[in-house]
RNA sequence: GCGGGAGUAGCUCAUCCGGUAGAGCGACAGCCUUCCAAGCUGUAGGUGGCGGGUUCGAGUCCCGUUUCUCGCUCCA
């Protein structure tokens, strides 16, 4: 089967059996939004939980947190999210090509340097050893003409910058006649803004609200409470703080299903080190995460890391974790590198001190830091791709089976009565309502046995525990397993630990 | 945002040159059945994405719009 085709029979599966839905579906959908239905539901939690036993629960020196999703404003201030990620976009009409309005006025502003640079290596020629530079670039009527009219751009960008008037930016590509390197043309659409923050009002009257964003990332709600932490938690370093929670972006083009979302949750974890042991740790960690991710048994052949080259303004070092999905391999993980740019941008903004004091070094710093993030819904969707299989049975029948890792499946067993008569149902409530209290369980008793099998199958149930009249003489069942589809007669007060699940 | 493709039942799709919308699967109720789907009976489910135009008559032709999707641009 194509990879154009299986994903598409993927997707379809999810809505057709409850994984995800498309949001607002009857109102025609939303762009990139996607709800997770009531089987969607259990695996999430399931990976979830998976995780946060792994970094939590396993490691003494990490405690978890569920700060805001709301936060005070500055701290995009200080993260660098309101600065950095704002550009002003204009598209050339015949070329189709998309750029950034400021790279080409500033480009614009190169070339102008460049000109004087050249003259001033022209005149350098002419004049010899008696050349002086400032006296000629303060002189010469042809540097001044471009001195001028440098000045006049700067002055009139600077101001159209900082009032964000789109329209002037645009003016100004017009009136320097800047033409698309492709096209060669002037035809030019209208500057829109890209802004990566959602935004929106705090304060229930409106001429007293103020503008608050959703999150971006989790991670600033960490730093934000790293002292609280520490303190009251008494933690010492290196000690870590992990979360999991929604977060926003305006994504230009989200698709490919829940892999690029603009509403998504991150499981983060933030690292705190002593200055100059960072790379260490980095090294720690990148190895610790790869292990977790193989350890899921979803194919070693399909994770990778992938160094980055260009870091961000924040990272001394970083890596992602890439997975083979469906479209190729993409990034599920990153781990970053994060040095001390967040709290001490944190501090330096809201002037409280963000520092640990450590007993060895007898000293006060700021910790470094380094980020695990990982994509829930990328999580989520590797699991799903790999687990998917439209399978041809040795009898030439067809099924559709979804080897979900037994510990995260949605329901651990189904419970089947072989007919729906002669006792059989209420001894299979009974075996139901024991076996519910510790796991998601699913009663079924319509339809063929086989068909009932089929159906948990493409939901990935790992078990089927079947009734038969049998069980009604010496309490035993048949416990049928999901991807060897090989049955086996156990007792009934065997089965959670026939199952046994890889907790 | 630009360009291509598409929106008909819960799902997958038909409906030929314009004549009051159909199948398979699925769902539900019942029958039959002692362990791997497609046995029988019955039922529910559609203002054909939305709006407008042409026509005696539009799911079908035309225009607009919206959503999804693929490619390009972007991606901490």
């Amino acid at each position: 089967m194509k990879q154009e085709d299986f994903f598409k029979n993927l997707v379809a599966h999810c809505k057709e059996y409850g994984f995800i839905f498309p949001s607002s579906e009857i109102y025609d959908g939303l762009s990139a939004v996607y709800d997770y239905g009531q089987l969607g539901v259990e695996l999430k939690n399931n990976i979830k939980q998976y995780w946060w036993k792994a970094m939590v629960q396993y490691n003494e020196n990490i405690v978890g947190i569920d700060s805001a999703i709301f936060m005070h404003p500055t701290i995009w201030k200080a993260s660098g999210h309101v600065d950095a990620f704002n550009d002003p976009l204009i598209d050339n009409k015949d070329s189709k090509k998309r750029y950034r309005a400021d790279v080409l006025i500033e480009d614009y502003m190169a070339k102008i340097e460049e000109k004087i640079a050249k003259e001033v290596e022209k005149a350098k020629k002419r004049f010899g050893e008696a050349f002086d530079e400032a006296q000629f670039t303060s002189t010469n009527p042809r540097v001044l003409k471009y001195k001028e009219e440098f000045a006049e751009i700067d002055k009139r960008y600077v101001k159209a910058l900082e009032d964000n008037n789109l329209a002037d930016i645009k003016q100004i590509i017009l009136d320097l006649g800047i033409v698309c390197p492709i096209s060669g043309t002037r035809n030019w659409t209208d500057v829109r803004q890209f802004n990566l923050m959602f935004s929106t009002q705090m304060g229930s009257v409106n001429e007293d609200a103020s503008t608050i964003y959703l999150r971006p990332e989790t991670a600033q709600g960490i730093f934000v409470n790293f002292l609280n932490v520490q303190k009251t938690g008494r933690m010492k370093i290196p000690f870590g703080i992990a979360q999991i929670g929604k977060a926003f972006r305006n994504e230009i083009i989200a698709r490919q299903f829940i892999f690029r979302m603009r509403e998504f949750e991150q499981m983060e974890m933030q690292f705190f080190v002593r200055p100059g042991t960072e790379l260490e740790w980095f090294k720690y960690w990148k190895e610790k995460r790869m292990q977790w991710h193989k350890a899921l048994g979803l194919g070693e052949e399909n994770y990778r890391f992938h160094d980055h080259e260009k870091l961000a303004h924040y990272a001394n070092a970083a890596t992602d974790i890439e997975f083979n999905f469906p479209f190729g391999f993409k990034e599920i993980e990153g781990i970053h590198s994060r040095t001390d740019f967040d709290l001490s941008a944190h501090q330096k903004y809201s002037g409280k001190k963000l520092q640990y004091f450590d007993y060895e070094l007898n000293e006060s710093y700021v910790p470094y830091v380094i980020e695990t993030s990982i994509g829930l819904d990328r999580m989520f969707l590797s699991i799903i791709s790999k687990a998917y299989k439209e399978e041809v049975l040795e009898d030439g029948s067809e099924r559709v089976v979804m080897s979900i890792p037994a510990f995260l499946a949605p329901y651990k067993f189904a419970i089947l009565p072989l007919t729906k008569k002669d006792g059989l149902p209420e001894k299979a409530r009974e075996i139901m309502d024991k076996l519910k209290m510790q796991f998601m369980c699913q009663y079924d008793e319509k339809d063929a046995i086989g068909k009932r099998y089929r159906r948990q199958d493409a939901i990935g149930t790992p078990y089927c525990i079947t009734i038969d009249y049998q069980t009604l003489e010496d309490n035993t069942v048949t416990i049928r397993e999901r991807d060897s589809m090989s049955q086996k007669r156990i007792n009934c007060n065997d089965i959670a630990a026939e199952a046994n699940f890889a907790f």
